[in-house]
DNA sequence: CGCCGTCGTTCGGCTGTACCGAACGGCGTT
DNA sequence: AACGCCGTTCGGTACAGCCGAACGACGGCG
């Protein structure tokens, strides 16, 4: 039998994304650094107080005193720290080193740092921006309004192309042909009654996106949240990523929705303008790959 | 521009506080675990644009074909990502989701975010909070004041305690002899002119910074920056961590310096509310264990 | 009070795997 | 053409990672 014994089962239900990269890094890959790293994507996704070693056990489904090795090795170097009492794990001060680094290594997050907080005063919305990776939109910025609510979906994650503002903004700027291909790969899932789950009323919805300039998300991921997004452009032409607000559907009168737009699509125009690509053009009928 | 590695066998010199974590993980520590924790150290201290697999394998001192699946392994859990073309290895999103999660499993992140921005619109600096890491200040969250330039000293990361604002308020909690004890390990390194490098006259500053309610740094840590920091309290009294705000000695008349003190000790007076602890009161000489 | 469950930790030994070295094809430069 | 360096593949072997058992401590429960 494949070597993880088959306890893939109880915990994990509420992550969605989850194509599972547990053990399928290709062929050449270390075992034990595979598990590293699970462990560190449970204790990422546990409770803030920690994770004892016996949960994380039988999380990844090794013995203990593996595990312990495991542990004490990340927590050698701050990627978890042991909190007293009673020894349990969570994310260390390294994690927060490293996501820092991250952020100052793609150039976008500092550029765009301004242009969002401008953004979220003038809209008083959450405002993100998200670059695109291999067509998902990833928030790697983001800058709460004043009074906003606060939202919990962390940066540095895969977010749903079709579900969200952010990614019908990338995906408009796609070939049909390429969307489908996309599609195929994750399967349109539903999140809420509004959600869009065909193909064919995602690519008339798009439609609408490049006509408009901006995207709209209706409470398609959640309920009752709606967002508004823009892409950008690199100095290459190519999508580089999306702005997007995020408010409270019942606090956005519809009439207010075309005047934010306009503001998203200005602010991600100005980005791609900082980034020395192509303002933002109605491609209608004539996008290329 | 990060302080570059210039790396090779007699490499990683440059982190302070290090009791080089390499391999002394104790006695139960995974070997292949803390090569990949190492790459993922090296990547980050590197360029923007990425480390080639060579790179990688002469820092870390293995072969290529091991290098190759310890990055390939990370790179499956996005941790590491390949730019191409001519495969470049740089931090992935990964990072940024697990520090964005770092910071929100320590309480005081999301709420002292708020009072940050206050005082940093208030003092036109960068307001800063650290955490209190084994006595050594960490910064975890960072604001920074309209107009104010970029420092880039990268939160998650251990700073010196007696060469900052914030790690001198920290000192100035701790008793004569754990201060002592601290120092012994550090070693007070110069990093300017002004860095205070002996125990006594650091001990003679803290008494000062009991006095005022608030520590200074002048030029200490480095050229031209000026700091001040005042203590925060968690719940059971003891120091949580510190608050100080950032700028340029120049810019600051000497008869501010009072007036921002206050402002930074009330910020952190506030920020100590919010734990459920106590504000600050003048401990002078009653400080005990 | 003694029983049982769970916790974190230690240690010895076997097996598997992580490591290395050599070799290959592709590039760019000499 | 020949050289260097790049990233990649593959097979063999020693070693290191993994497990299971055992221990002391803690905390409820009958």
């Amino acid at each position: 039998m494949p070597p993880h014994a088959g306890n893939r089962d109880a915990d994990n239900t509420d992550v969605e994304s989850a194509p599972a990269p547990e053990d399928a890094a290709g062929r050449y890959t270390v075992r034990s650094v595979a598990r590293a790293m699970r462990l560190v994507q449970i204790v990422a996704d546990g409770p803030a107080e920690g994770l004892s070693l016996s949960d994380l056990a039988r999380a990844i489904g090794t013995s203990k005193s593996t595990t312990l090795a495991l542990a004490r090795t990340l927590a050698a170097f701050g990627m978890l720290r042991d909190s007293k009492p009673g020894p349990r794990y969570a994310l260390g001060t390294a994690a927060i080193r490293l996501g820092d680094i991250a952020r100052g290594q793609l150039p976008l997050g500092e550029l765009s740092r301004p242009l969002l907080t401008e953004l979220a005063d003038l809209t008083k919305m959450t405002s993100r921006l998200a670059i695109c990776d291999d067509g998902f939109p990833v928030f790697i910025e983001r800058v709460d309004g004043p009074g906003s609510v606060r939202f919990h979906t962390p940066l540095g994650q895969r977010e749903m192309p079709h579900a969200s503002a952010a990614g019908k903004a990338i995906l408009a700027t796609m070939t049909e042909q390429q969307v489908r291909e996309l599609c195929a790969l994750t399967g349109l899932r539903r999140r809420t009654s509004h959600t869009i789950t065909d193909v064919d009323s995602l690519l008339a919805n798009l439609k609408l996106v490049r006509r408009n300039g901006f995207a709209i998300d209706d409470e398609e991921d959640a309920e009752g949240i709606f967002c508004l997004g823009a892409a950008i452009f690199g100095h290459d032409g190519a999508v580089a990523g999306a702005v997007s607000v995020t408010g409270i559907k019942g606090d956005l009168p519809a009439w207010r929705i075309n005047e934010l737009g306009q503001a998203v699509r200005h602010a991600a125009d100005r980005v791609s303008e900082i980034l020395g690509g192509p303002r933002y053009s109605d491609p209608s009928g004539s996008d290329s790959a």
